[in-house]
RNA sequence: UCCUCCUUAGCUCAGUUGGUUAGAGCAUCUGACUGUUAAUCAGAGGGUCGCUAGUUCAAGUCUAGCAGGGGGAGCCA
């Protein structure tokens, strides 16, 4: 069996190879029959579909039948025939069957039958093994992948952007601590505080909240880059949206303007969206049918409509006249809350919406600052279902305009000497956004927990696994 | 961090104004069935009612604290 070239349960379902001697290893599903014969439904992962195996009682060992329970993995030799019965095009007589390892009923956890997503977080070393995760992360690689591919067809270049960063200045948030410090003993100075310069790069280091500073150095000398990697929040965030590790893909263009910038963010989204309507149908058609029935509606929708260009300024009158009776009062230089969000995207525009030119207040002190002396070049990008999924600017390109922000807002100078070197040194103006890898795997799944669209998730009080 | 709800069998849940032996479906085990599709049918086993303290003749049920989880909000992507 062995020096035999086994094949992929997605390549046997379409096999029209009749009559060949196919070998399959895999995972058992479920298992039924009866005293002639039993039906082993086998699935290793390849597609959400399992291959049936079929097993003549005569002609295997009682003990080694009884010993593939659902959840054993097992090698499987057999003949690939057409099926006589409804539910799948072929399936595989079985001549040889080998089991690389058992699963005891009585105690592994996962059962034919559905479970709660609840109980599979907690499970989250087995939860790969169901059809909705196996779903999800399929349709997870097919994004990560067609991101890779949308950059690379349109001439950009992969940025890896450090994880460990010795400033805070991104203002994103609170920020993990790295150290090699005795947390119980920390060296001291003078005055009584920690000195890191004791410490493992002689400065107090964090994890990075975002990759976008060195993605700007970056464009301003490859002209089109992107980063993708994993960005971290010390927030005690405890939502379905948030995670304290996190994937953020962040495209820096040298040359583009906000507008430009919001061709790229709408043409990126919907190129994702057809990717995965393309290659995941299966999949798609799984979680539709499980968990959101307008799931793959409400993605060609959003294919095929024009995403809604609007100002703050205009999107605050709208809300004003809405009557809505809003929690928040809505006042111009607020910042919207998910419930104003929600109404633009969800009630009055019904379709995803663009919002640009918000009040410098409460923006990043990077945002090229308008002509008004009030708003900046900021663009978001907000769905339904997710809210802000997309949030980027035009870059303020001006030397003094740039300092004279990062010094009204308190950002120390030797932080952020590097990044406002490269207006000293032919600046250039240059716009991007940053993508919340998750906040989008659950708007195209249809999942309602972000905990649910990745392996391994990390919250306040969880780094289980 | 705030508000709110939940925690009973392996899983999902029911459990009346506090009352005597805590139930169901699925799963598991045993048996039946010549091809099943989350197979079907019959039977069996399976419980520290999240933990701790309290009220009461009596607590799964009421009260408090703690732990874990869900939803909403904030922070943000």
């Amino acid at each position: 069996m062995e020096n035999m070239k086994p094949m992929k349960v997605r390549e046997l379902l379409k096999s029209k190879e009749i009559g060949k001697e196919v070998l399959v290893k895999g995972w058992v599903r479920t298992k039924r029959g009866n005293k002639q014969v039993n039906f082993i439904a086998v699935n290793d992962g390849s597609i959400i579909h399992n291959i049936q195996v079929v097993a003549e009682v005569a002609a295997f060992n009682d003990d080694l039948l009884k010993q593939i329970t659902t959840g054993s993995c097992i090698a499987v030799k057999g003949i690939l025939v057409e099926s006589p019965a409804q539910g799948q095009p072929v399936e595989i007589q079985a001549k040889e069957i080998e089991i690389y390892g058992t699963a005891d009923p009585e105690t592994y956890p996962l059962q034919k039958k559905g479970h709660s997503l609840e109980f599979l977080r907690e499970i989250a070393h087995l939860r790969p093994r169901t059809n909705t995760f196996g779903a999800i992360f399929r349709i997870r690689h097919a994004v990560a992948f067609a991101i890779h591919k949308y950059f690379n067809d349109h001439g950009f270049y992969y940025i890896h952007s450090p994880i460990i960063t010795g400033s805070d200045a991104e203002g994103a948030g609170a920020l993990f601590r790295v150290s090699i410090l005795d947390p119980k003993d920390p060296p001291l100075k003078p005055d009584g505080s920690v000195n890191f310069a004791e410490d493992f790069f002689g400065k107090e280091t964090k994890l990075t909240v975002s990759g976008q500073l060195e993605a700007e150095l970056a464009a301003l000398a490859l002209s089109q880059v992107y980063t993708f990697a994993p960005t971290f929040r010390a927030e005690n965030s405890n939502t379905p949206r948030h995670l304290a590790e996190f994937w953020m893909i962040e495209p820096e263009i040298a040359f583009y303007d906000n507008n430009d910038n919001m061709d790229l963010a709408e043409d990126l989204l919907k190129y994702l969206i057809q990717y995965v309507l393309d290659q995941c149908k299966d999949d798609l058609e799984f979680l539709q049918k499980m968990y959101d029935p307008e799931l793959i509606e409400r993605l060609k929708f959003v294919i095929n409509t024009g995403f809604e260009r609007r100002t703050y300024s205009e999107a605050i009158d709208i809300l004003k006249a809405s009557g809505q009776p809003f929690e928040y009062h809505v006042e111009w230089g607020i910042d919207l809350q998910a419930e104003h969000e929600k109404y633009l995207v969800e009630k009055y525009y019904k379709k995803p919406v663009i919002l640009t030119d918000y009040p410098r207040e409460i923006k990043a002190f990077y945002m090229k600052q308008n002509d008004d002396g009030k708003t900046v070049r900021a663009m978001d990008v907000l769905f339904p279902k997710i809210g802000e999924v997309i949030g980027g600017s035009q870059r303020e390109e001006n030397y003094e305009k740039l300092l004279s922000r990062i010094r009204e807002m308190h950002i120390p100078e030797k932080d952020v000497w590097w990044y406002l070197e490269t207006r000293k040194f032919g600046t250039a103006p240059h716009s991007g956004f940053g993508l919340g890898f998750e906040r989008f795997i659950i708007f195209i799944t249809g999942m309602s927990n972000i905990r649910d669209v990745i392996p391994f998730p990390r919250t306040p009080q969880n780094a289980e696994f």
